[in-house]
DNA sequence: GTCTGTTTAGGGAGGG
DNA sequence: CCCTCCCTAAACAGAC
């Protein structure tokens, strides 16, 4: 089945989206929700309970970081998403920032959701109302997210019940999600593709025999859990290092070969040299040649550990992967479920573990800063937690957001088809009339 | 030919 | 000012 669809580029042209893999995607909001509701161990707290009308701390720490771009965005990103009502976190950081955001109030009241002004009779109602039209909308529509490429690959693979995702797939879900993204597709995914590679949180799973296709599949290294620890998507509090590939680093630099490596899969036809300069030296360091376990395992036989060995360095859930790598290499007949199975078990070891093993498992996570005690911040209740975008619970924020950005696109919506076509995560959405066309743009937009 | 993956390079921005 | 994180562009090679 494939599931590629067509959408309208910067010109209003219709464009294709990324090619979808053979494989089904399978990561819809959908799916996530019926996992959320089956309560799966394999969800990781990242990802557990919605809290989309929970109350917010009067203070937010984690704003401090916000980037003039973020606030803007963030505004942007709240509008096009529907999060105008209240409990909503943009609603609720509106109200913690003293109404600095008038743009949200504007949202607030034009698209009638959450009346935060409690039926405003001001004058500004009339210009407020005068911003109400579509152009004054549509101005904020295809702003940029706030969330950094690894966060929004964070999400997708996350997202994905098999925790594992294709290239295409990761694409998909992004310009499912910010219809931002469906423009000026080769800039970004090119970052995409250079974040997958450059950075140690990713990993590269290859495909199996019995899932042909192109390109291999990325997870999340299991150790990098708590890059978004307080559930904040904005920046990470830390480089992900992999203290593994540091050493595989520093051992095939020792090794004699190492100062002309013609055997890289590098792009570049030139040898690998250390560069000096002291910008780019930790492009270099961090990333060096390789970037995934199978490569690790597969490329440099000269520092390649056994699998006791990295289960050693790794602990027993990263043991396993490792474990699972140096099978797949071996006998290469893993099927496709039982890699993802390995996978999931990976996440769910460390999701079972929790803080401690975040903490105690992992000292190379030592440095990551904890939030204050007091801010209240858990990874599900954060305004900027994807929980806030994808939460089974905020279904009506998700049909909000459909109707809102696709208003203009008649069929062209970005949702999984699962979501229109199922109807299982919304189905008593769906199928109540008063929630639907309050929800629609008939009524108030 | 297109897609995927790797690497280099350089600039912007925030925090200490 | 320096370090770090992030973004973007581009070159290139291998896989499909």
């Amino acid at each position: 089945m494939l599931t590629q669809k067509l959408y309208p580029d910067v010109n209003g042209s219709m464009s294709t989206g990324a090619n979808v893999s053979p494989m089904t995607t399978t990561y819809s909001m959908n799916s996530m929700a019926m996992a959320q509701m089956n309560c799966s161990p394999h969800q990781t707290p990242m990802f557990g309970s919605g809290m989309l009308n929970a109350g917010m701390p009067s203070s937010m720490p984690g704003m401090n970081r916000l980037t003039p771009r973020m606030n803007d965005s963030m505004n942007d990103a709240g509008a096009q998403l529907g999060y105008g009502a209240i409990g909503s976190p943009i609603a609720n950081m509106n109200a913690c920032m003293g109404g600095s955001m008038p743009a949200i109030n504007t949202y607030n009241t034009s698209i009638g959701r959450g009346d935060l002004n409690g039926g405003d009779t001001s004058p500004n109602s009339a210009l407020q109302r005068a911003r109400a039209d579509k152009t004054y909308r549509r101005s904020y529509t295809h702003a940029k997210p706030p969330y950094s490429y690894i966060s929004l690959i964070t999400m997708a693979i996350q997202n994905s019940p098999q925790k594992m995702l294709t290239l295409s797939e990761i694409y998909q879900f992004i310009m499912d999600l910010f219809p931002f993204y469906r423009q000026n597709q080769q800039r970004w995914q090119n970052s995409i593709r250079h974040s997958l590679s450059f950075n140690d949180c990713f990993i590269k799973v290859p495909r199996t025999p019995d899932k042909p296709g192109k390109g291999s599949f990325w997870s999340l290294h299991p150790d990098s859990g708590n890059m978004f620890e307080n559930g904040c998507y904005l920046r990470r509090q830390k480089r992900f290092k992999d203290e593994k590939k540091e050493l595989m680093r520093a051992a095939h630099h020792k090794s004699p070969s190492h100062s002309v490596d013609s055997s890289n899969s590098s792009g570049k036809k030139t040898p690998v040299i250390q560069h000096v300069d002291d910008k780019n030296h930790h492009h270099n360091m961090d990333k060096a040649n390789d970037n995934n376990l199978s490569a690790m395992i597969n490329l440099h036989p000269s520092t390649k550990l056994d699998v006791d060995q990295m289960n050693l360095l790794n602990g027993n859930a990263n043991g396993e992967l490792h474990a699972m790598h140096q099978h797949q290499h071996q006998h290469q007949n893993m099927s496709h479920e039982e890699l993802s199975a390995m996978i999931n078990r990976s996440h769910q070891h460390l999701a079972l573990a929790g803080d401690h093993h975040q903490s105690m498992l992992h000292p190379m996570n030592h440095h990551l800063k904890q939030e204050p005690s007091g801010a209240g911040y858990t990874p599900s209740n954060h305004p900027f937690s994807i929980t806030r975008l994808l939460p089974a619970e905020s279904k009506s924020d998700i049909k909000m957001y459909a109707d809102m950005q696709y208003a203009g696109y008649n069929t062209l919506s970005p949702l999984p088809n699962s979501i229109h076509s199922h109807g299982a995560i919304g189905n008593d959405y769906y199928n109540s009339p008063s929630l639907y066309h309050s929800s629609t743009g008939t009524t108030s937009l």
